[in-house]
DNA sequence: GCAAAAGTGTTCTAGGTACACCCATGT
DNA sequence: ACATGGGTGTACCTAGAACACTTTTGC
């Protein structure tokens, strides 16, 4: 029940950053540990790497099993080793982030039953390890990246509003936007296509849904 | 002399992609192995980290201590984890690229007195493990942070002539570009100064020396 | 004087920014 | 009828692209 190498080996894990919108806030979903270090403290979701998995399918299955959330695409973020950055051992961490659409949150209660909620990435708790810095890294790597992917549609549901959207990019670019130039942006990059369907919502006139251009019903991005 | 640990742990390495022009081409400095497996092969610098270091500085140390090359400023490219990418045991490797100036190459002897070599990244040979994707990441990475960086910079001496400049831009870019147009660029951006000395090589007018602009003598970049 | 690289401005175009009003709905 | 968010076009400005000739030197 032991491994034992010639040369000493450090721990590999994985965190993952998952990004949503809920409640018009840029939310970020973190586990509570309950075990120490750091117990009790709020968490990335993440964890070991099995021998046989890659580093993308462990962030994935850690994901999924701490968290309930799958079918998310990952970005590797950065790798961070600093030796001293677990109290226990030496620990090396791969970082990744991802996106959820708002519409499909469902963070099925974790395996361990340990606590799991989102938070406004303005707003964080104290963070375990190094987590904060990671969170920070992935934020500003959200918002380089907006412009020049499709990034921004991760957060919608199939079909959204061309206001919806907007108010995407003006969270994680943490400033307003003109809606005329947004829209002919959009348009002029050919990003996205008309439903033709609209939604009603309030008192006032009804939205036309969008959808990502290129696919109908299921299909390619890109 | 044997280290255990009650989960498996995989072995961490670091390679280090070391980008130079010589010769009027874009260079990368290689190391034959020794020993199996790829034995004979070339192979980036690179090896396993250190308990007590991080992993830059053992980025930097494997560097320093394969080929002689130090004082580089190192970038995290991305960390390769494929459970297969090494035929003995598991190994992630967090890779680093760096540039050295054409004018200290001195790559002194290997303190394992394997052969090294800079080879044109147009002509590598067959490399080990994934070593050849790394390559490419790296320069896709190189190319994607020319403008809006001081990368170009790194691999000129302390004075240079603006063609010289251009010239590094044409290689990684893999494109002819517009000398006015260059050196209004340059200007604009403030990036330049004007040494007040020259260059004379030829049957030609001398060229104007310039230095990265801030630094006058030795001082910090930005 | 000739070959060879250095140096230098202007015009055009496209993309980004600034900006204000009418429209369709629910209550 | 009024409050609410949805939807639309034009003028300006700036950054990037295209483009050709004169200068200074070594031989």
């Amino acid at each position: 029940m032991a491994y034992r190498y010639e040369y000493p080996h450090p721990a590999v894990t994985t965190d993952i950053v998952v990004f949503t919108i809920r409640q018009d806030e840029l939310e970020v979903l973190l586990i509570e540990r309950e075990s120490p270090p750091f117990q009790g403290a709020w968490a990335l979701p993440g964890g070991f790497v099995n021998p046989e998995e890659s580093l993308e399918e462990g962030a994935r299955r850690e994901l999924a099993e701490e968290t309930g959330v799958s079918g998310v695409s990952l970005e590797q973020l950065y790798t961070f080793g600093e030796p001293d950055r677990d109290p226990r051992e030496r620990v090396i961490t791969v970082a990744y982030y991802g996106v959820v659409p708002a519409d499909r949150l469902e963070t099925r209660a974790a395996s361990d039953a340990a606590a799991l909620a989102w938070f406004d990435v303005q707003e964080l708790p104290e963070l375990a390890f190094d987590h904060a810095h990671i969170v920070r890294m992935a934020r500003e790597r959200l918002a380089a990246r907006l412009d020049g992917s499709t990034i921004a549609f991760q957060f919608m549901p199939e079909m959204f509003t061309l206001s919806d959207l907007q108010r995407v990019y003006e969270l994680i670019l943490g400033q307003a936007l003109d809606k005329r130039n947004f829209r002919k942006k959009l348009v002029a990059a050919g990003l996205v296509e008309d439903t033709g369907e609209e939604r009603r919502d309030g008192a006032h006139r009804p939205a036309k849904l969008y959808r990502l251009a290129g696919r109908r019903g299921v299909g390619a991005i890109r």
